[in-house]
DNA sequence: GAGGGCGATGTCATTCGCTGACATCAAAGT
DNA sequence: ACTTTGATGTCAGCGAATGACATCGCCCTC
């Protein structure tokens, strides 16, 4: 019982308490139930009992409502990184980060399940999907920076680590035989070390 | 002088040629002069001596007329891994490709410089660019796959060579003593390996 | 405890991207 | 000439997003 799961179906005044929660929780269940495009912000805005200006106030557009948490998950990540042991390779420190934000993400496997349904169905989304996920790889790299990793190689281990994440995340999600998150990114590294040794894999 | 180069700053009737070109030399005008937010498609329209309604017509949106040029990359790129040696390692097809890639833009370094500028300028044509890139690397794991190669293999080298390819574009923008494009790919991918195979670089 | 400051919310008006429906025009065939 | 056809224009309208301003409830102060 979270703070977001408060009744917000019956009529509400002003100031009842967690509007952001309430319309984020309205917005998801919207995307949902009928898809992001045919959900506008004036239903969000009826359903959490506030006003559509009220929804922009809270979110700077329609599709943000769904990133709320990649700002935790770029803090973690970031974290991670600065605080892998100073002797540690910066494909080790952001691997490291990476498994720690797996292991984040699989304590709410369901929640993720249904949000990346809804941002697959749609290409504005996938849109802002990938920007963020450019922008966790940016805060990755300045943080290897911090580390004393040089350009180019701060950047490229950095979103070479996104790339890897994706991949790894695409199985996860995809299993019905959950296999453990932050293994199957350790998995994934060893085949992107495999792919770029340039041996030949096919078959 | 291309077909792009009409007059079309005097009055036009209907069925004036070249619609298309005019519309998007219209839009990059005005981009570059005032910012993609600060134009309306109204005044594109206007400036190509056409109605708004028919800027929808060639464009599926306001943003579109900036990656016009996209298809072109993505058949280049695909027909050069498909046409790789049969015994290339898959990385190996990827570079081939992301240099041929590189040739191409190096003709038009100019425009190449003028548009990643209006891009970066807004971060809505910065979404659509990734997503974009995003295209091209599905569109080079499949063919990988064609050749043979399997998943995950095919999607990480792929991705992986979106990754090198940005990163060697940058430097290729913002150098002003101009290095070959291909050959920055070249030095990128071996950075990368660098990268990968876990070697501490660290200073 | 009356008044005032202040932050959160509501209301209203407006701009702009984008779409559907339908009219209109010019060229090309018959 | 008549028709057909494809490209363009016109018009109406929706919904996202923003600015300006009013209103409300809470809290602080005297």
């Amino acid at each position: 019982m979270t703070l977001t799961d408060i009744k917000y179906d019956r009529v509400m005044g002003r100031w009842e308490p967690n509007a952001r929660g309430r319309l984020q929780q309205a917005a998801i269940e919207l995307y949902v139930e009928r898809g992001f495009e045919q959900t506008t912000v004036a239903e969000i805005a009826k359903r959490a009992g506030l006003a559509e200006r009220t929804f922009f106030r809270y979110f700077v557009d329609k599709r943000e409502v769904l990133f709320w948490g990649s700002a935790a998950l770029q803090e973690l990540l970031v974290s991670t990184v600065v605080a892998a042991p100073a002797g540690a390779a910066p494909i080790a420190a952001i691997a490291e980060a990476l498994e720690a934000a797996g292991a984040l993400l699989q304590e709410r496997r369901e929640g993720a399940l249904q949000r990346q349904a809804v941002i697959e169905a749609n290409p504005e989304l996938r849109e802002r999907e990938l920007i963020k996920l450019a922008s966790l790889a940016a805060a990755m790299a300045e943080a290897l920076r911090e580390r004393g990793v040089a350009e180019p190689a701060a950047t490229l281990t950095a979103e070479v680590g996104i790339v890897v994440f994706k991949s790894a995340f695409e199985y996860w999600i995809s299993e019905t035989n959950q296999r453990d998150f932050p293994q199957l990114i350790r998995a994934s590294l060893k085949e992107l070390k495999d792919v770029t040794s340039g041996g030949s894999s096919a078959g």
